[in-house]
Formats: structure tokens, C-alpha cells, sequence
DNA sequence: CTACTTAAGTGTAAACTTGACACTTTGCAA
DNA sequence: TTGCAAAGTGTCAAGTTTACACTTAAGTAG
């Protein structure tokens, strides 16, 4: 079967940059592609849209499809449209960014039989296409959006401690923070709430740990926050 | 001639937001359509985009082919891709919004023979396709936008005054500011530069006008700043 | 059971920023 | 010359930001 149309038309794909925090560090998650072009190389996972698809939707499929991911957070990043991007024609590409929390998504979930695996972001393989342009686009979209929205509730576990936190604040931002003006500023906020339990399995003073107070993290996702340290 | 392909695809197009600043409003570029779907109905600037034609280009041609408008100020707004939002078939839109000093390119310039016209932000005519709903979110990238970007010189003639600049930022913000606090915020930016010319023909004492620091402007711009009032 | 290690947790003061607020000056026109 | 309309200007109190160091708690090793 095919499909003809009177005027020529680029394709359309989407492609995802999925950011997920382990202990250490921020990881992106890649898929080996399978086929060419680019056949063996890692690439960002994404796929051709379908006729009668929502973009948003395809952009979730794809990443199940791929890596196994569904629930994340998901939010548009550009669409790039550079004609010579795929050797094979003129694709178009819609780029999303997706956070997602690498504790309760662990390597081996997403990586198992799939060629999916999460990279550093400074220790990445060469990447297919121009991916990674985007995610350099990606990656400054999420150290400008920290500014004035609250980031955490996607990356981190349902409870985590003040230090987790400012460790995160500290790979998106790329510079080291202030413990007490941080820990005041981020209480201020109003989006935490402590629990009473603590750490476990620490050989040391064990941190209480916290969580999102939902429904007031979502008002100042809205209304947007002043967040500079 | 036809174009024949092994998958269906979306058709692709992009449409922009204009904004234009006059003495009185904020208002938005239209231009009457003069061919079905919608035909006579108002509808933002756009059209299809041609293979091996940038994304960008594309929304730059479209603009000038149907407003006559060139060399503005372009940035990609979001992508669009609900599959029913046009009635022959599943088009994916990729919107922009443009600022435009409206003193520069006034209403006729644009309007002559071409079928475009500016409309007050709140006193639109229906549209065709989801346009609307594209121009809404194009006004709350704008809001949104000026709080961590110098905004004005895209939307202002070369030289202004003080209160043409608080003004603009009224009407975007939608609510009145302080003369003073804004002049202190303003000038400690950096961005403006005083000339030591005044306003000419006005029936009062005249105002000093001021220009922008293209360098200081361009910095802050990729910088961020915060302006809230 | 003591000492050590490691990170948790906590407060203050100075500098700066924000926000509220009203009167005088200027230039033209009547 | 008087009136009008908008330009232009400063201060103070409240709140925010920033820099900075020691004590506490909990587990581990000797």
C-alpha cells in the first residue's frame, strides 16, 4: 500500500530527551538503533508519526515502544526542521523532553532486551542525527526552566531528603549552593512537607525525609516562582 | 505531478502570531482567507511547508508572501499536531510568534490589496481552525516571557519614551505599574540608553526620548533577567 | 563502651531590593 | 497669564538575599 499527495511533504517524527537522576548524576536515556541509517549508533528514542496521531501521543508511544517508559512527564521542547538533518529525506522532528525518576525506573527495567541504556550526560556515546544538538537543547531548557518552575517531584523519589534535593538543584544549575540559604528558600516555598520518618541505612546521622505537597506544587508550576541561589 | 510515499504523513504548516504594538493597544496580524476551509474567515498568517525548505524559512515566507512583513523578530511558539484541527486532513501546525513595531510597518503597509489587517488583542473576529487557541497561548508565552527577557525593542520605534516603554509593559502584563519603581527598574537594567533628544508636537511638556543598548540588550536576553513590578 | 567519622541541622547580621507613596517642573495653548 | 497635562524625581520601611561555622546525631571500628 502507499499513499500520494500533489505536493511533496517532509516526514514527521518525534523525538524524546528523557532526564533521570540516579545517586550520582543526570542521565539521559538512549536506544542503539537497530537499523540504518546510523544502524548500531545511539540515538535519542522517537519515531515517525501517524496520520490521525497526536503528536503528544506519538511522542509517548515511541518511548514505550523503546525504552518502556509510560507515565512521564512529558513537555514539548522545538521542532526542528533543518532539511538536511536525515541523510535519507527531509525529516521533521518534534522534540520533547521527559524527566522521569531513575529509582523507581531503574537501568535494568528499561534496558533489558530493548538496547536502551542511561548515559551520563558527560560521557556520551556519538549520537545519530543531529540528537545531539537537541540535547544540548534540552539540557538548557531544563537549567532556564529551574528558575521559574519548580523541578523535583518528576526526578526524585516520593520521599527524599533536603540534601537530595539540593544535589539536584546543584547538576541542573552546575554550581554548588549555600546548605541553610538553600534549605531556607525551598521551605519557603511552600511545596514541601516533612514526613516524620528518616533515612535508612546510613552510617551516620540519618536526614528526615520529605515529599511534594502536590497540590501547591502544581499552583506554582502554574503561576511560576523566583527561584535564583 | 504527484508524491507518492510508503507511510501516510501529516501535512505540515506554519502559522505565526503577530504582534504589533500602536499608540493605543497591543494587536495581532490576520489575514482573510481566500480559499475553503473557512474561506473569508480571518486566519493567522501561514501555510505550507515545502520540501527542503527550513521550518523557519518557511514561516518567514509565509509572513512575507501574505503580510508583506520582513526581517522581524521569530520565535518558535509551540507545535501543533490534534489531528481533527483541520477538516480535509490531519495537518500538524507549527506555530511562531513575530513582535513588530507597528509605527515602523503601520496598518497600510500591510494591508494594501493583501486582505491583512491588524486586530486590538480584544476585539478579534472569529477564527478558522484552532487559531484562537493558538493566539491565546501565543498571549501567555508573551506575559510569561517578559518577565525574565528585555522586552521592547522589537516592539518600539528606535526611539522612545519612558512612558511609551511602562506602557508597553502594561498592556502585556495587564496591570498597572509604578512610574517610579518602573523607571528605577528599567534604568538599572542597563539596557537603555538617554539621547538628548525630546518628543516633538505634543501639547505639554515633552518627554526625553531614550534608546535601546543593542549589546546590553542582546546580553540580557540570553542571560535572563527578572522583572517583576 | 569509647572514640571516630560523616553528614544533618541550625541563626544572625549586613547589604541590598522592593514597594508604597505625592509634589514640582515644564511647555504649550487658550 | 493662566490652565492643563504629563514629565520627572526621592525616601523610608519591610522584606529578601547573601555570607558564613559550629553543634548534634547515628553508626562503625577498635
Amino acid at each position: 500500500m502507499s499513499f500520494t499527495y500533489e505536493y511533496a511533504r517532509p516526514a514527521l517524527t518525534t523525538d524524546c530527551v528523557v532526564f533521570g537522576l540516579d545517586e550520582e548524576d543526570l542521565k539521559i536515556l538512549l536506544i542503539q538503533r537497530a537499523l540504518p541509517p546510523f544502524e548500531n549508533e545511539w540515538a535519542l528514542p522517537g519515531g515517525f508519526i501517524r496520520v490521525g496521531e497526536d503528536i503528544n501521543t506519538c511522542a509517548r508511544r515511541e518511548l514505550e515502544e523503546e525504552t518502556g517508559l509510560k507515565n512521564v512527564y512529558l513537555e514539548q521542547l522545538a521542532t526542528i526542521g533543518t532539511p538536511d538533518r536525515d541523510p535519507r529525506e527531509h525529516v521533521v522532528t518534534i522534540a520533547y523532553f521527559a524527566l522521569v525518576n531513575l529509582i523507581d525506573h531503574p537501568p535494568t527495567a528499561a534496558t533489558d532486551a530493548r538496547n536502551a541504556a542511561w548515559f551520563s550526560f558527560d560521557d556520551l556515546p556519538p549520537l545519530a542525527f543531529d540528537h545531539e544538538k537537541i540535547l544540548k537543547l534540552a539540557r538548557e531548557r531544563l537549567r532556564g526552566k529551574v528558575r521559574y518552575q519548580p523541578i523535583g517531584f518528576e526526578l526524585l523519589p516520593k520521599k527524599f531528603t533536603l540534601t537530595q534535593l539540593q544535589h539536584l538543584y546543584e547538576l541542573i544549575l552546575e554550581e554548588p549552593l549555600d546548605k541553610r540559604n538553600f534549605r531556607k528558600k525551598v521551605i519557603k516555598l511552600g511545596i514541601l512537607a516533612e514526613t516524620n520518618e528518616v533515612e535508612k541505612d546510613v552510617a551516620r546521622r540519618a536526614a528526615r525525609l520529605y515529599r511534594f505537597d502536590r497540590s501547591r506544587y502544581r499552583k506554582l508550576q502554574k503561576q511560576g516562582i523566583n527561584f535564583e541561589l
